[in-house]
Order: structure tokens, then C-alpha cells, then sequence
DNA sequence: CGGTATCCTCATTGATACTG
DNA sequence: CAGTATCAATGAGGATACCG
């Protein structure tokens, strides 16, 4: 993979483009939750993590994990055996977000519970 | 602002709920760089915000920094001078996303760098 | 079980121009 | 300086169905 894919074509070089780099990762929309799943719940097989991620469709799930995958950040495991089986698991460079990860979800938890507090109709 | 609109609606109450909402604040394309920016360089007003984030045009970072303040993460105060001048600051609120703003930023320096060692061309 | 293939809708972005 | 208006383009995400 080329660092025409990694860093965007349009930042100009600045110093912020690592952090915009890094966003085109971990801002898609299922992206966090399925390095959050597979930080916690080890190598997982495609339905398997389908359920995980409650709410994702198929096609998203697969669609995000080529992204994944392509990104370097998933890889996938093919088990031969009878039936085929399918295994989904970090790779070093993925498992090496868990700060960023941790970072956003202890942000979330610590910021928006207090939200709920005056609006505690959801959640 | 109410829980509905920081909580997605689809997010079905699991763990990783605060991980997505805390994804669609900074996820968003411009968001942490804007953040970003405001953390580095104190208030700033419209025009040299947009100049501190090479790139972005009027209309998204219009959007972007109303977006961001009815997130309550920041604040647009006007100066009654004349000319009158606006200043966009973070909140308390906004502030607090450093760790998060930090843990993206240094993860794509230290990990996208050396992606650029296989190909330099670019960056 | 582990996916693809369609089709569709909506959100986001961008370019450009214009305003008080 | 600090935006808004308009319009076009893109693409991410969702619903559903189907396949080896």
C-alpha cells in the first residue's frame, strides 16, 4: 500500500496530517467498533463479529474489514478445515491503537454519561 | 442539545456505544484537526482558523465549527468592536478531547512515518 | 458459515459566488 | 472580516436477496 492511500491527497503536508491520517481510520463510522471487539474478544470469525457489532450489515462488515485488512490494521485467517472456517484478528499495527481506542471510549464514557443525566430518556 | 443527538439512535445501548459517539465528534473529517488547531493556537478567529486549517473551505468550516459549538465543544464569542471581530475557543468540554487529539496524532506519526520509508514520495 | 450483488437514499464535501 | 447561498459530485451506509 502506497502513502497515496494512507495520507490523503489533499493534506498539504501540515502538521496536523498524521492526525487526519489517523482519523480516516478510526473516524469511519464501524471502524473503532470492530478494533474494539477484536482488542476484547480475540480472533473472531465473520458472523461471529457480525454480532458483535450489533446493527452492521454484511455488506458493511465486509466492506470494512478489505478496509481493515488492506489498511494492515485486521488480518484474515483462513482455516481449512471442513467447513471452511474464517478467523478475523489484529495485527500488531492494529492491536497498537488500543490507546487511541481507549483514549475515545474513556472520553465517551466520562463525557456523554453526564449527558444522560439531564436526558436520561436513552441509553 | 439532548441525548439524541449525542447517542446515535442505531447504537443499541452496548458497551461500545460512548466508543461511537465519541468516533462521530471526532471522526468527522475536519473536527480534530479543528480541535487540533484551537488547542495549539488559543481563540482564533474565522479567517485565521481557515488559514490554520489549510484546506477547508468557508462553507465546511462554517458547518463544521456550528456543529462543534452546538457539541458544546466550542464556543464562538463576537467582539463588539469595529470591526466586529469573532473569536472561537474551545470549551472545557472541548478541551478535555486532548488526550484523544493526542493519542490520534501520535499514533499516526509514529505509525504512518515509517510507511513513509517504503515510499517517500509524497509527504 | 462467510460472504456478494443490487439498488437506493442520505450525508458530506467541494467549488464558486455573493453579502453585510 | 465572517460568513451564507447554491449547486454539483461523491461516497458511505442500509435493505434485501442470493450463493457456494
Amino acid at each position: 500500500m502506497s502513502t497515496q492511500e494512507r495520507i490523503p491527497a489533499w493534506c498539504p503536508g501540515q502538521e496536523w496530517c498524521s492526525l487526519t491520517a489517523t482519523a480516516s481510520l478510526v473516524g469511519k463510522k464501524w471502524h473503532p467498533v470492530i478494533i474494539h471487539r477484536l482488542l476484547a474478544n480475540g480472533p473472531l470469525g465473520f458472523n461471529d463479529l457480525q454480532e458483535e457489532v450489533d446493527g452492521i450489515s454484511s455488506k458493511v462488515l465486509s466492506e470494512s474489514l478489505d478496509d481493515l485488512a488492506e489498511k494492515q490494521l485486521v488480518e484474515r485467517r483462513v482455516i481449512e478445515d471442513k467447513p471452511v472456517r474464517t478467523q478475523y484478528r489484529l495485527t500488531d499495527l492494529g492491536e497498537s491503537l488500543e490507546p487511541v481506542v481507549h483514549a475515545m471510549a474513556s472520553w465517551g464514557e466520562a463525557h456523554l454519561e453526564h449527558v444522560d443525566d439531564r436526558d436520561a430518556s436513552l441509553v
